[in-house]
DNA sequence: CCTAATTCGTACGGTGGTGTACGAGTTGAC
DNA sequence: GTCAACTCGTACACCACCGTACGAATTAGG
């Protein structure tokens, strides 16, 4: 599930196994409370906080790694959709995978604001966002999207519904079953043409 | 600016001054950061950190008065608004009272949630979406919203939009001009009625 | 088995925040 | 001008968390 870096004397098989569900506790946690505590995370992945001090050297370090596999799996999962064809269509697609990487990693991006080199930070985002851009440019310049609206600020709204159902789904007010749905068509209704603006009475 | 409760002694001019701006100060350091320290709202305030104390027992007692003042202040603004005629027109005018509203209070609502009891809470945030409700449900039975989607939904979609701006602008990505304009152009492409689903080629 | 790797409890020092106590200095109000 | 109200620095106890040190028990791997 994690990959070591290569040059390090290879671990036991326990010690691996404790560091994926450290990972991956740690990233369940940190999306869902930024803040949560080491003992916690420890807690979370059934293990004692110091067998999680002698895997990472410290938060930063813990969080960096998380992120990273976040990131790893969020762009596997990305770069798997077929982005080509009707624009719409596409978005589409895009909208539901980047629903379960956002559903999944949720707070994970404030807890790495915090921990994490805003350079890298940068990077990171670039890296997602692109794609969905380029859908987006080829979408307005075919004319199935509106132009009105600088497209920064298209992203920025789909990634605000993203995150705002990712949200209502976490404090229980939608279920995860409806959020994709609801999502796709709300930020479908918001890129599309509007029709014409009704100039008769 | 900041009302005393009656019935306490009348406190002298430069306390009620600065009372005034702890609960200002306080307002601004907690949107921008909800974690921030009372050290700092003090320093922002200009008065000594024992001062701040000599107004306010605890952290949990400032964050509710700053929330309430903020509250107060939000529902006289938004009661102010036009919520007749035309549900566009009704809900154009909204948001744009409600763009403010968020913009100016932000992150407060996350230094509510770690302070305050959540009844509390809840019947504030009830309050306030109450208004917008009702204009959504009146606009959805005339026909103007649509409604294939969960009201609830709408009206989360909608103050994420406003939240994702609000940040937005905090960061520099956006103009705290173009913000209204660009949230109220969105929501509204958000509730309108979709053009009806072109079966035909 | 035997050994080295690994786990993990306890205990400690450091940091940064909260809230309290004391008290000296300052200033508004009458 | 006087006095009480107010300001505000310092100092302290307290707590939660981070990160380290030590060491004993456990366990994988040959």
């Amino acid at each position: 599930m994690v990959e070591l870096p290569a040059g390090t004397p290879p671990r036991r098989a326990d010690a691996r196994r404790n560091i994926s569900a450290i990972v991956e506790a740690a990233t369940r946690c940190l999306a869902e409370d930024p803040g949560v505590s080491m003992s916690a995370i420890a807690t979370a992945a059934g293990v004692g906080r110091m067998t999680l001090y002698g895997h990472f050297e410290s938060r930063s370090a813990l969080v960096a790694v998380v992120v990273e596999h976040a990131l790893d799996r969020a762009e596997a999962e990305l770069s798997a959709v077929d982005v080509t064809g009707d624009p719409y269509d596409a978005m589409t697609r895009l909208l539901d995978a980047s629903w379960t990487v956002t559903f999944r990693n949720g707070g994970l991006v404030q807890a790495a604001d915090q921990a994490l080199s805003p350079d890298l930070l940068e990077r990171a985002h670039t890296q997602l966002v692109d794609r969905a851009k380029s859908v987006l440019r080829r979408g307005r310049s075919e004319g199935r999207f509106r132009k009105d609206m600088p497209l920064d600020w298209q992203v920025t709204a789909v990634q605000s519904l993203l995150h705002g159902a990712a949200t209502a789904v976490h404090q229980g007010a939608l279920t995860a079953a409806r959020a994709p749905g609801l999502v796709t068509t709300s930020a479908l209704a918001l890129l599309a043409v509007p029709p014409a603006p009704s100039s008769g009475p």
